[in-house]
DNA sequence: ACGGTTCAGTGAACCGATTCACTACCGTAC
DNA sequence: GTACGGTAGTGAATCGGTTCACTGAACCGT
């Protein structure tokens, strides 16, 4: 059935008696009489031609798509983040080509690769290892934007959270509401050598006297219940859970369900995204907002104007989180 | 500094003394001695030669992508929906280039036929409009694979849910726990004329004689709470208020919340889509569960199969919804 | 009437791969 | 010794556009 054969700029050429030359000119309204462009249009739109878009890219040198590399999809925070980045994007004309690292450092590094095979035009990343010597040889083959944490490498933009700040927020809220045994929940996989999230936790732990355990979980809601569920049966239950993502803390509330645990009155919980999930669970989230969208914004403009061809200039947006405290923070019993 | 010339074949095919055709056809293994590829091989990693993606496209007649279309992103239903597609996808070596139509149908004509412009190998869509004559251009053009509704069009495969089924389980519920007013939120515009989800509500309400206001919303969290603070302040309150995603459900949660209503004493509410998130928000969602990860799963099979050249055959699968019945449900007051 | 600009349009090169048709060469069989 | 078959590799065409360098004609002021 697909093989009716492909209305090609030849065609159009042909039936109005110009040049392939003259056709793609009008098409563009370049070079060319109003009457013509007139002409070529209507033609065009009779054999249905469309354009191959591959042709054009190749021909041209760029796909007008954004590659985006998300650390991963199963984050309600990344859905969201990611939703906004395509938005905006779709705002400059740039097409987002979404691709999941799926929580794995090495996939990362290889879509990433694949990414820069001239089929995007730029990337967005937030990267999971930061310290991948892929980012050096990317950096220098297209614009990169960072999201989240800076790379080693070259980039054109980057907006930075200040993790370590957030984190801090959060631990020092609940060591100022007399907890001391608290349990973190991070997104990592064991393979990530140096998670920089990781690291800071251990640090402001230590700085703050906590006792600190950390657990790994992913970001589904069904698998970080699961992780969550070996922790609250833990023997010295911790009487707070920190999660690294609003996910993960959606993962704590289930399991404290099943095991009927009370939030917070047996066990506080906070999250870390500032998704408008947090105030729809009962008791509302405490969580820090980073600012998904308009990290998202300005992550699109950046490339944006990188692609555009504008000189490239580092850009860097620094963005404050903020501690949002509601109900599921509260002074261990 | 992006401008370090790009390695070519011709690069490698001068380094080894070879043609180019000799190198392309080394390293993917063909009609070369043994020797060779594994010498073309290493020249290839030493000059950093990656190979150019929208060339090998424009050459073979695909590109390996495959577009999604999605209603809106916004919606928790989809995010997950596009997460496991994605994943599915990658494991047949396809990649996933997502786009959204933010819930305008016009919109998401549009940008099927960009999609369709030779860019992409496939197409994965659940319509907003089933009825847009572009499916039938898009249809015979490239492999179709629908989710949801039916297209007019051809297609060379269809998940089906029975999206009457599924209203009429929730409608019949609420109907049985006593609720003859009851207010219905979809995520429609109103600018999608025959919308078959709106219809059949109409319809199963009428038959079953329940009193239906019906609001438009849209999914994400916070337009729907907004949507539906208005709702619940409406003088003769509805009893129960069924959303059409559960996106939407979680924004009737906020609005409840906020206007100091108890769920399900006050008001009860039913969601639609079987969402994890559904379990973790007090009380418990009532909803509809659809099988998001198996439809994903289903038409990712079938669209590889389709591009990889398989004999069309029209693929069909039907899932039945399943209501999953929680606290958010009760006998009005 | 004349050189000099513009304007509209042409032809060919090009982007970077794949693939078809063909050649050179080797070994083998008769 | 000649015919034959198979293998390794080549050259050129091709995919479908864009763009550069150029041409012929119309138009300009003087």
């Amino acid at each position: 059935m697909a093989s009716r054969k492909r209305v090609t700029i030849k065609d159009v050429a042909a039936a109005t008696g110009l040049s392939p030359a003259a056709v793609s000119y009008a098409l563009r309204g370049l070079q060319t009489s109003e009457e013509t462009q007139e002409r070529v249009r209507t033609v065009a739109d009779e054999l249905g031609y469309t354009g191959n878009a591959v042709a054009r890219a190749l021909a041209r040198g760029r796909t007008g798509l954004v590659g985006v590399l998300t650390s991963s999809l199963e984050d309600l925070g990344e859905q969201r983040f990611v939703e906004t980045l395509g938005r905006q994007l779709g705002s400059h004309d740039l097409q987002m080509m979404l691709v999941d690292a799926q929580g794995d450092p090495e996939r990362e590094g290889a879509l990433a690769r694949q990414l820069a095979d001239q089929l995007v035009d730029g990337l967005v990343v937030s990267p999971l290892n930061p310290a991948d010597p892929v980012w050096d040889e990317i950096g220098e083959a297209l614009p990169v934007v960072t999201v989240g944490d800076a790379l080693a490498g070259p980039t054109v933009g980057e907006v930075l959270f200040d993790n370590r700040a957030g984190v801090t927020l959060v631990l020092e809220h609940l060591h100022g509401l007399g907890h001391r045994r608290v349990a973190v929940m991070t997104p990592s996989r064991p393979s990530t050598p140096d998670r920089p999230a990781e690291r800071v936790v251990g640090e402001v732990c230590h700085a703050l006297g906590l006792d600190a355990t950390v657990v790994n979980a992913r970001h589904s809601i069904e698998d970080a219940a699961e992780s969550a569920s070996g922790l609250l049966r833990s023997d010295p239950r911790p009487t707070a859970v920190f999660c690294l993502s609003d996910s993960i803390a959606c993962g704590v509330y289930a399991a404290a369900a099943a095991h009927g645990l009370d939030v917070p009155g047996d066990v506080s919980v906070a999250g870390y995204d500032g998704h408008p999930i947090a105030r729809v669970v009962t008791p509302a989230l405490t969580t820090v907002d980073w600012g998904i969208g308009d990290v998202a914004t300005a992550a699109a403009g950046m490339l944006a104007e990188a692609v555009g061809g504008s000189p490239r200039v580092r850009a860097r947006v620094r963005v404050s989180p903020e501690l949002v405290a509601r109900a599921s923070t509260a002074p261990p019993a």
